[in-house]
DNA sequence: CTGTTAGCGCGTTCAG
DNA sequence: CTGAACGCGCTAACAG
């Protein structure tokens, strides 16, 4: 009961002692290695096993990791904006995985990138403080996929690859770009500013193409109206003023995500236009929060939970030795109307 | 340039070899553990270190571990909602606390508690996965500072700890339930009802005596009515629609927390009374988007990336073994109003 | 200043 | 069915 622990904690080694067998057996037994005919025999088995728990023997990982070149660790490295807070969809990305990844008995294990991401991750990969690796945001022309390829670790992206060949899990970006057009299209707007992800990144250029389609097909080259923001709140504050004080201002808005929409809806506020009577607004999130506040955004649902469980499963797979098919899936964006866009008025005051 | 990644990664006796030395001065090098007399001659030095860099030595994480009896990781284990997502607040912790930790050097791993909380515990403490913990939402009768000191695993506590004696960091809780009444008094209300967390979690039990407190210091016994809570989004929501259904509604409501806050402002507005100007909702919270939205909440705001950079620091310090003072530090909540509350009205209809 | 030796704790041959 | 011996890769103690 009161026993106190013992100053190294208690080994192989010292449960075999107590029971009289040889650490081996003790190790067999205990991982469950008697497959085959290869058995132990059924007294040995239960007097072992009851040591085990009468000394409250627990294995000790840094010894298991070397022995098996294994560590049962995923790691997710982060970017942290300028006031060293994680982005929103983090939230959501890093709940599912260790939901996900726990299911597999694997660890998640978080570290940002120093000032040369290149070389955090690597540094990451080869010291094999992981077994795999999920990484995120990718950018056009991202260097990482090809660095862990030949480094050999697994890895999965989550989002959209820069190139095949690789396991990526994302959602179709092009179809958030081109749905959210068609939907403010078909509510009748024409004048529609289009505020996108950077296009250095790949989800930026992926909605951008699916803008550019839209855009095309229904003939809204005079009026659509495209921006590069990626600048958060504040951001799209001043990009949105800036543009309303514009001579033919934009009746609806498509704000690259959750921040940006709020940034937009504030600066609409303060010009005293309001949303959805005077000008419509919609974004792309998932955060279960996002959908509680007021005002109600229509979104198009791009489900990063879901994603990044998905992206779990597959490193999981990856990392069992299964062999996992090198494609890119990318999920469907949802529209989920809730009123922050609606038709245009048909005349201005 | 091209060379191919050897099969098994270069080792410390690799580098040693292509240098003509023995692994030990090889480690010893890279260790920098040279300092008193004990040096090791710069020629050589300068030789390995070449080697190391041409050879891109990078020593075996697991290996180390072993060897030197540490992991720099740190643990803090999950609680996942009903739907399997993370609490809002763990967004701010988990970022500050991967930032704060990255500065020692030290990765932060994620797991979540299994059916028994305990056993999870213990097996990460008890397995060495990790050097030290953090743990959080504390309940009042808590049993994992025990068993974590009883294992001899350094932890700290972010939040309120349920006894002296361990080191903890949190947010002065008694205070945020003390001046939520203080303030919604002090505007003129005295119907209030305070939607409490649970009085199971530390915190809970906290806001309780700081409710109970300014309660009796104000003389409102009979009006301020408390609640356990603790049922999210739309447990408040029906506790607030239930409320408004009896007699004499109380014309400030005091919510435990953001999701609680939209839940009481949806249940107002299906009521149809709007907020501020028919009844007052407060909260306390921190997550930055719930800073963009709307309506601006009125809120006590509870920093949780300072309580949990203070207390990664501690824990590092913890760790390297300085002697840190066991005793709980209390940040203070700091009053943002932003409109959500105001006087309450002379006359009701 | 440097090499040798001996672990760290566990898994895994390979005989027996 | 079981035990002895070795290896995982690195660090530390101790000679020299």
């Amino acid at each position: 009961m009161n026993r106190r622990t013992q100053p190294k904690g208690v080994r192989l080694a010292d449960v075999a002692r107590s029971v009289g067998v040889s650490s081996s057996e003790v190790s067999r037994v205990l991982n469950g290695r008697m497959r085959d005919g290869k058995s132990v025999a059924q007294e040995t088995r239960d007097r072992i096993l009851a040591a085990a728990r009468e000394l409250n023997y627990m294995p000790h990982r840094a010894a298991q990791n070397l022995a098996v070149g294994r560590t049962d660790v995923v790691a997710l490295m982060l970017l942290l904006d300028d006031r060293r807070e994680l982005y929103p969809h983090y939230h959501e990305i890093i709940g599912a995985l260790t939901y996900t990844l726990n299911g597999y008995g694997i660890h998640l294990l978080l570290a940002q990138y120093g000032p040369d991401p290149l070389e955090s991750l690597e540094h990451m990969a080869r010291s094999r403080t992981c077994d795999g690796m999920i990484i995120t945001d990718m950018k056009v022309d991202d260097e990482r996929p090809a660095l862990l390829d030949r480094i050999g670790t697994p890895f999965v992206v989550r989002g959209s690859s820069p190139r095949a060949g690789v396991v990526a899990v994302g959602m179709d970006n092009a179809q958030v770009g081109y749905r959210a057009m068609s939907y403010l299209f078909s509510l009748g707007h024409r004048a529609i500013a289009f505020y996108n992800i950077g296009r250095d990144y790949m989800s930026g250029q992926r909605r951008f193409e699916g803008f550019c389609q839209a855009r095309d097909e229904y003939g809204l080259q005079a009026t659509a109206e495209y921006y590069d923001s990626h600048h958060q709140e504040e951001g799209m504050y001043q990009a949105v003023r800036g543009r309303f004080s514009q001579p033919n201002p934009p009746t609806a808005i498509f704000a690259e995500d959750e921040l940006g929409a709020f940034g937009a809806l504030r600066a609409l506020s303060d010009i005293g236009l309001r949303c959805p009577e005077d000008v419509s607004v919609m974004t792309c999130l998932n955060a279960r929060f996002m959908r509680l506040v007021n005002p109600h955004l229509t979104v198009l649902n791009v489900r990063q939970d879901e994603v990044a469980a998905e992206a779990g499963h597959l490193l999981a797979r990856l990392l069992r030795g299964e062999d996992v098919e090198k494609r890119q899936l990318y999920l469907q964006p949802h529209l989920e109307e809730r009123g922050s866009a609606r038709p245009p008025r048909k005349h201005s005051l």
